[in-house]
DNA sequence: GTCTATATTCAGATAGAC
DNA sequence: GTCTATCTGAATATAGAC
């Protein structure tokens, strides 16, 4: 009689393994992360690492590919507002909050490396910015045409430095208190989305 | 007499491995990149390198270091400049030159990444920072309280944001066309400066 | 457990300065 | 010719993917 699976448990494991990934290839690298360092946070054996995952590689591109979905639907969300200004914040929100995340720094640049030698690595990424910039983009030429402000920038351009300055944060080069950061990038966002003062 | 030590030779063989290893490292990270590697893009056996430099991360760490001079002379002669704007034209442009470098995002995340784990490493970006951070400041306080113009952030937080910018710019993330990308941040940085549109 | 990759070492080989 | 700074590449030992 053999055992069936169960797909809960395994669903579980998987993102238990990627969890403890993600903070790994935060803190060192992926090279600098070792699979015995994998699995003993994930308190599994090397085995069932291996029975998850076929490679390392394999694990990198699932800690970011399981984001797409998370983003996808919140830019679905922000775009579904009639408000373009209620979708900016929505999705300033979001990004904020990966911002928080302490791992964040650590995963950004593990991520730059990584995409220079894995193509599959690199397209995911690339979905997940074009995704984001896409939508941002789309709600600031709702700003300009649909209310009339004018914007200091063109929309594509403004939206490329909202990530960018996101992702500065993600970097940890703007450190100062997490409040008055928070509170910087929403006056200069709003300076991007025209904005009066 | 035995051979005397030919310093200049030492020195443009030394800058030779340091040139190398920021190649490899910018494109595989510190720990994808073999030592093997650097001795092949440098020309020399894997002995010479050891008789240059005791460890692959004291070679990293002279990757970086070897800009706090230049760093230093930078931010002395923008702070001699007595038009505030001056000195800030003078340091945004050597900014956004290493900005055109295309090894800039590669070494920018593996340099995060080496921070973590080797505090000599993390005290070099740091002294390189602050000395950055600081003569921003400085400058744009100037502007403040000689020109008499107000900016739209307080002086410390605006000199965060212009590094946070650049280093976004250097993660590659804000990859528009050059010119575009140039000119888009010194509008931002126009505005920073409470420069009248 | 196996097997590869790789950081570091070492025992000379080479060649410039006297 | 001698002395030694400098270089080499095979050898070692260890780590780590699978």
């Amino acid at each position: 009689m053999a055992r069936t699976v169960n797909p809960e448990i395994h669903a579980r494991r998987r993102a238990a393994i990627i969890e403890a990934a993600a903070v790994e290839f935060a803190r060192n690298g992926i090279d600098g992360t070792s699979t015995a360092a994998i699995c003993k946070r994930a308190g599994i054996g090397s085995g069932t690492l291996f029975h998850y995952f076929p490679t390392k590689q394999e694990i990198a591109l699932a800690v970011f590919a399981d984001d797409i979905p998370r983003v996808e639907e919140l830019c679905a969300r922000a775009l579904a507002e009639s408000d373009p200004d209620r979708g900016l914040d929505m999705m300033i929100d979001h990004l904020l909050d990966e911002l928080v995340d302490p791992l964040a720094p650590g995963l950004a640049s593990a991520a730059t490396i990584q995409a220079n030698r894995d193509p599959d690595f690199a397209a995911v990424l690339q979905t997940i910015d074009g995704m984001v910039r896409r939508t941002l983009t789309t709600l600031l030429r709702r700003v300009n045409k649909r209310l009339g402000r004018s914007l200091p920038l063109p929309a594509a351009s403004a939206a490329r430095w909202i990530q960018g300055l996101v992702d500065a944060g993600h970097l940890g080069i703007v450190d100062g208190p997490r409040a008055q950061t928070v509170k910087d990038l929403r006056r200069i966002v709003a300076w991007l989305a025209g904005l009066p003062k």
